[in-house]
DNA sequence: TATCCGCTGTGAATTTGATAACAACGTTAT
DNA sequence: ATAACGTTGTTATCAAATTCACAGCGGATA
């Protein structure tokens, strides 16, 4: 959690960088070859100042003629956000919720893979859904670890969610999405995102009435 | 958007007073009565002093020696944070993804509903999918104004989204959570939340492997 | 009674994050 | 030539968010 300098990285620099890295994917796509910093802000909601910034970070200089090259921008971040090899990743729960991101997960990254799912109803387990095989929940400690898993996500109900989770460090996990709607206790080195979209909603509705001026990403 | 000191209400302080209703309910089915600062911030991982400052901000005073009423406190905090009568949400694109949100929203919110669900295909259209009838796109602008519905979750394949998003601007929709990945395009008087898995997967992946562990001293 | 205790509410201090501002520098226009 | 331009990298400034730290208080203790 160090950078170059020696200084531990904000999560939201991590967010913009990811966010841009995907603005400038689809920039390529449209065969644009350089962008300029006020460009990408329109773009991800950012000031011109806070993109510059951005690439400061990971160490990336521009032209102040041409901007910045699109192709060497991406591979910059990359550099910096990647690991060196895919990173491995495993969804437990595989209902309503867990198809879902099955399904939009399939071949939407190269530098990370879902390689195995898990789920306890014996008539999802050997399975494959979108994919992926599905396993029973009791192999969850021998796959990950042969596999080498290191990030979860989690779509189990509520009342599960808490012993997924500690079989899942247990086994060697690192990173944990969680979607069901309830605060996961785990070790302090365990990076746990949580995304409850009733608690999202709420925020929206209160917004919404009140009118604020703003967009929020994540 | 304005609180009792005519400041503007950030963010973050809604999504946290969100967070503490719901551990609040949570307690109080367990027969709690009152709660400490310290306690609260141990299950929403703030800060005790944040946890006193966001009541702050509502104006709801606790007892140095009780602590905080869990009752008085979720009123004051449904006072602040909810409209006078229930909220009406509309879903549209009734997918994977639509159909577990749709199963997962049943029934959570006592001042959230969602009343209406879109899509395009014929076959989903005048179906009740968990509940909710589904109607066809054209029909948004009608349905949206006849209902009063000011917030949408958008759940149509990228390439739909824009669309569909002015729709609903135009039918006077003011808040969105969209899980399409592309940034909408819209007034900025209109609240705009982006949830996007495979970046919050990528986030997650990056802290994984860096995230230092911390070493327990004895 | 007097003393101690643990918690709240909050002003002040600190930390963190965002913006402004500008020197430096190729490019273009004249 | 050289002046004007537009953008970058970066420092300085500003703003927001968080934490600190402590007075004040009601209850417990002796
Ligand atoms: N954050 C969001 O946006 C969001 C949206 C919808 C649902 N959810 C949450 O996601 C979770 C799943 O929702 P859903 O609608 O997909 O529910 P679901 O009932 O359709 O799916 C749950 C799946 O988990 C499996 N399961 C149950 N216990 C298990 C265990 N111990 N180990 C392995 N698998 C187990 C079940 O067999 C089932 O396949 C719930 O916690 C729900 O609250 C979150
Ligand atoms: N953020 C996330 O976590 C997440 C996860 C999964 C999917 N997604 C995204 O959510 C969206 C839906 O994913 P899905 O897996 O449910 O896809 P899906 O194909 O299963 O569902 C899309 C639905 O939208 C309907 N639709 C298409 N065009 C429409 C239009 N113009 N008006 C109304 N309805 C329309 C289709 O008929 C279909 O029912 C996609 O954009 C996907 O990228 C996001």
């Amino acid at each position: 959690m160090k950078n170059k300098n020696g200084n531990t990285v904000p999560e939201k620099n991590i967010e913009r960088l990811l966010l841009y890295r995907r603005i400038l994917a689809n920039l390529r796509r449209e065969k644009k070859t350089a962008v300029f910093s006020h460009q990408l802000a329109l773009m991800s909601d950012a000031s011109p100042a806070q993109v510059r910034r951005d690439f400061m970070l990971i160490g990336y200089f521009g032209s102040p003629v041409r901007g910045y090259d699109i192709d060497q921008l991406i591979q910059s971040i990359n550099e910096f956000v990647d690991a060196q090899e895919v990173q491995k990743v495993t969804l437990v729960g595989v209902g309503h919720l867990g198809r879902a991101i099955l399904n939009y997960f399939q071949g939407r990254s190269d530098k990370l893979a879902i390689t195995a799912a898990f789920d306890r109803n014996p008539e999802k387990v050997g399975r494959v859904l979108h994919g992926i095989h599905c396993y029973p929940t009791e192999r969850i400690q021998e796959i990950v670890k042969a596999e080498g898993i290191d990030v979860a996500i989690i779509t189990v109900p509520e009342s599960e969610a808490q012993d997924v989770a500690d079989r899942l460090v247990q086994a060697g996990i690192r990173g944990i999405l969680n979607y069901a709607p309830i605060k996961l206790n785990l070790p302090p080195e365990i990076f746990v995102d949580n995304r409850d979209m009733l608690l999202a909603v709420e925020k929206i509705a209160f917004f919404a009435r009140r009118r604020i001026r703003k967009e929020s990403v994540s």
